[in-house]
DNA sequence: CTGAAAGCGCTTACAG
DNA sequence: CTGAAAGCGCTTACAG
């Protein structure tokens, strides 16, 4: 091959055995020699700065990743990505993931995460990643697809195109049952305080609670509606304008159970009892569900099995099976517990219809 | 070197630059070629019984670990080892951990931990390993050692050997704020629902509370000290059997916030008010905390900065830097919120001593 | 600053 | 079943 064959022979540059750019490749592609590639990779400083910036360019443009051994045999490495680590909610998912056979890296989102998060994750060795409740950025999708390491979305923020799997909860269905729970009580006036307007499984869930009332032919009062942000503060301060209105609601259904604990200590401070004047239903049966006082009526989201399926969804990807689907939502259930109970008959010398307003 | 040499020099076989046993010091000890070593490491069936025994005593005897680029350069990769994934109590530790400037594989131990464990983590490349509240296994330990690759054990349950460095927190510390708070209060019937007996920074919890009686000149009563296993259940079962006595506690110090909010929920099923006819101070200060009704008086443990100070001390010792020192316990801090108030005075026509009867 | 050369630790056909 | 030989992808002195 004759000098200055590279301008045109990308096509011939050299690979791996497994089709991977080697250094071989870079140093081919940037025109300098191998041990300059090692240097670059390595950090030494004796590289001038304009040969660093073309190599660092090919390095980019091939995606090149060191070989890691990890990533051929022995137990895949992946990353398990939060994007927060302070909620009871992460250590189920947690839990269920880890129960795969998988070893798991557990991180936190990062600030402005990007492509050059998700190199340093392929660069790092990671056969691949589970992201958690948040926005996978189309550079890092991109970043990721490009050096083969598979993703998938647990409870996904927004609606992951077809190509990204992903796993999910029947939230619809959850916010229905939870409404029908409160209706079969012979409650009427039922409130919600759901997590963020904007964040699709909180939609869902409240749809559900707009489809029980609409079946049971009563409208939905906007006024009951409030949006929160899953948290307990939140809870506490939408459930207490909630409980301050004129004429109260007899029950709510939180977004979150850590929301319902919210609204319980909103009742509480205001001497209203749960659940003989107020029952409440939450979302999630999280471990404190069962520890609060009185116990909690929730809707039970399989979060550690979500998060086992999501790993072994993973682990197909990454051993290059298919994927029977790309989309799966699990199942919830209603567990009554003794937050909720019959609703009062009318109060006598009360003033309280027994359907609301109606409105779309 | 004539052939036959390789009986008695062993201290002349083959290493790598680092020290470190290569294929080729496996190969000379065990009287096999190069080849056959690989084989054997990748699970090869074309090797004879025989010698593939002969080749896995020399990799046993050798602590022999394959090159993992990961142990030798970028950010090191440790193992995180909890007992139980199944509390928030988890979650904390892992935050505290991820935050530092390790990669961070969160795993359960599994049950019969040992030798085989400890190589089957030193061979998938961890840099370092933190245990969790789970006794380290010597065996295990001395694996460790042998292949070079530090230990931190976190809270541990047994007190570790001067070689192991560890975290804690003040744990008798904090029974005695805990329970000098209930005494300021006016308290002095306080019952103790705490952890398992035998548990270290149970047992340290329990005599805390002991200092604090006996400082304030009361005697314990052995009938008000109760031991759990830290849960929710034990919590409302011990807490049950206190509030069941003649003569009931008028306020409780439990061992965990898991136990103290069985015992707020043994409470509320007997009708029995808290704070005011009964004072709770859990301990961990977990998120669950905050979500109590009402919200719990507990003592902090900073969790999440003994993750961060044991990653960090793991950290050093993976880089080679000494420890300043090998046991450290982070102070603890009583964080008062509702669940505690001012004893009732003497309430008339009830039989109640101030002073419960002394006891050794 | 750059790269030819030697070398490291390991794996992979393949001959016997 | 075993191992000599070739080779892989990378790093490390070191000469210019």
């Amino acid at each position: 091959v004759p000098a200055g064959a590279t301008e045109d022979g990308e096509d011939a540059l050299a690979t791996s055995r497994t089709g991977r750019p080697t250094l071989a490749t870079i140093a081919e592609a940037a025109g300098v020699s191998l041990p300059t590639v090692s240097k670059v990779l390595n950090g030494k400083d004796d590289v001038a700065a304009s040969t660093r910036a073309r190599v660092q360019e090919a390095l980019d443009e091939f995606g090149y990743v060191p070989v890691s051994p990890r990533r051929d045999r022995g137990t895949p490495l992946v990353d398990l990505v939060l994007n927060a680590l302070d909620s009871p909610w992460a250590v189920e998912i947690i839990r269920g993931v880890t129960g795969t056979e998988l070893d798991v890296v557990v991180s936190a989102m990062p600030e402005g995460a990007g492509r050059g998060w998700a190199q340093s994750l392929v660069s790092a060795g990671r056969s691949g990643v589970i992201v958690v409740t948040s926005a996978l950025p189309d550079d890092a999708r991109q970043a990721f697809e490009r050096a083969g390491v598979p993703v998938v979305v647990i409870d996904p923020v927004d609606i992951p195109g077809p190509d990204v799997p992903s796993v999910g909860a029947t939230n619809w269905a959850g916010g229905l049952s939870a409404t029908q729970h409160l209706l079969e009580l012979g409650h009427r006036r039922i409130g919600v305080v759901g997590g963020p307007e904007r964040v699709l499984c909180s939609r869902a869930r409240i749809d559900g609670y707009r489809a029980a009332l609409e079946r049971a032919g009563l409208g939905v009062d906007p006024s009951l509606v409030r949006y929160g942000d899953f948290r307990h503060e939140g809870g506490y301060t939408e459930a207490a304008a909630l409980l301050d209105l004129p004429v109260r609601p007899t029950a709510l259904f939180a977004g979150s159970d850590e929301q319902a604990l919210g609204a319980i200590e909103a009742a509480r401070v205001r001497g209203i009892a749960v659940p003989e004047q107020l029952g409440i239903v939450g979302f999630d049966d999280l471990p404190v569900a069962r520890w609060a006082s009185p116990p909690l009526t929730t809707v039970r989201q399989p979060l550690a099995a979500m998060g086992r399926l999501a790993g072994s969804m993973l682990a197909d990807l990454v051993a290059g099976r298919p994927l029977d689907h790309q989309r799966v939502e699990l199942a919830t259930r209603l567990v009554v517990r003794a937050s909720t109970a019959p609703a009062r008959g009318q109060e006598p010398g009360r003033e309280q219809r027994s359907v609301p307003p109606a409105r779309g």
